[in-house]
DNA sequence: TTATAATGGATTGTATAAAATAAGCAATCT
DNA sequence: AGATTGCTTATTTTATACAATCCATTATAA
């Protein structure tokens, strides 16, 4: 196996992404240079290249001269990272469909069995929303559409921690599971028309999901 | 040139991304830290960051030890890249019609008419784009999504330097003038699907100039 | 008392120096 | 000769050191 090097930035910016998807590192908690180096056993200068990129990802923001603090979502901001990816997703998964292989179908029917394997289990959060992804892409394999692939997956970087969030609280997106199966099913069908409403209508549900469970959550806090 | 109103790394990224976008720096052209920093009278630490910055906006791609060049998008980058800027657009301008104000309407209107103005002129290409974009985002200005317009800057700042480069060369996109007219005045009559319609067909007419011009030139090269 | 200015500590931003890595070229071996 | 190894150099990446900025606290004056 080819071992391929990273550089000491890319590693942090990893390991960073990790902390704050997983809810280590607290949203609105500021960053402190100093101290991730240490803690890293690094300098700062790969830390503050590593923050820099977590900006671009949008889990991150700076403010001169004053640092970088992790990104808080309000519900507006959940609707509207949401309906975005359903809009772009909708879109990629119309534009798969019509090259898709059933290599990829079949790979996206193994995911799909992991994934329900995943709920319950040790670490299920994190693991599930890696199979999430994973099953995601696998169906928008056939678009050809790499700049749009990409996007999608920024965007989706920042609706990870809320889907993580709430797996963790409250178990699972409840409707996910045969969400995935139907949709799976209408693509295997190449019906372009009926999959990609089902996918638009599974992403919106668990934004709504989620929407629920931070307003519970911000009534419970204050 | 020591200006103080913004930190080192800010003012650089202005100062490439313009270098970038004006053609100045050739896409695919290396970008050696060390000359830039001698040229900007800078330490090199602060071009990284810069050109980092500049990576997250698509303008730039990193090699792990090998260094920074400006992209070169292919035709079907450039298709992807419009096709993407159209459906996003066109779905924030519906969002943004619903609520915006007479007063953001008259804006875009006075937008246009220095817009019209600007052709010909000299640096013709570098106002022009920059009223344009204004005019798109008066548009979308009743939107209220923060997020979206974001990535449409991020997207318009990758088409830009297209947009630019035909300018320069062929003097303008031909159809936009009336074009833009024909949209506001959708606009004013607060027509939804019309204005969304025209302004998609807009995206995809300068998608579509651009596209012939570059396979011109192409052809013209080898 | 309240508002404003000064001060010190903490933190970020930048410069310079050192280390790590990749690419090119010459020397060596089969 | 052809391939492989080791060295040289250019460039990036990281570390360390310093300067600029911000923030809270205290001191001063109206």
């Amino acid at each position: 196996m080819a071992i391929e090097y990273k550089t000491r930035t890319q590693l942090i910016v990893e390991i960073l992404r990790e902390k704050i998807l997983s809810g280590e590192i607290v949203a609105g908690q500021p960053l402190r240079q100093a101290a991730l180096a240490d803690e890293l056993n690094v300098s700062r200068i790969p830390v503050r290249e590593a923050l820099l990129q977590l900006e671009a990802e949008g889990l991150v923001t700076f403010e001169p001269h004053k640092g970088a603090s992790a990104t808080e979502l309000n519900l507006d901001q959940v609707d509207e990272l949401f309906e975005l990816r359903a809009m772009i997703e909708g879109d990629l998964l119309a534009a798969s469909l019509v090259n898709i292989t059933d290599e990829a179908l079949n790979q996206a029917t193994e995911i799909l069995a992991k994934l329900d394997n995943a709920l319950g289990k040790e670490n299920a959060a994190n693991t599930w929303s890696e199979l999430n992804s994973d099953f995601h892409n696998c169906l928008y394999s056939g678009a050809n559409r790499p700049q749009t692939a990409d996007l999608v997956n920024i965007l989706n970087k920042n609706a990870d921690r809320y889907i993580r969030m709430h797996l963790l609280w409250a178990g699972g997106i409840s409707k996910a599971g045969p969400e995935h199966a139907e949709m799976l099913a209408l693509c295997k069908a190449r019906d372009i028309e009926k999959s990609v409403d089902k996918l638009k209508q599974h992403i919106l549900n668990s934004r709504d999901e989620i929407k629920a469970f931070l307003v519970q959550r911000e009534a419970s806090n204050t």
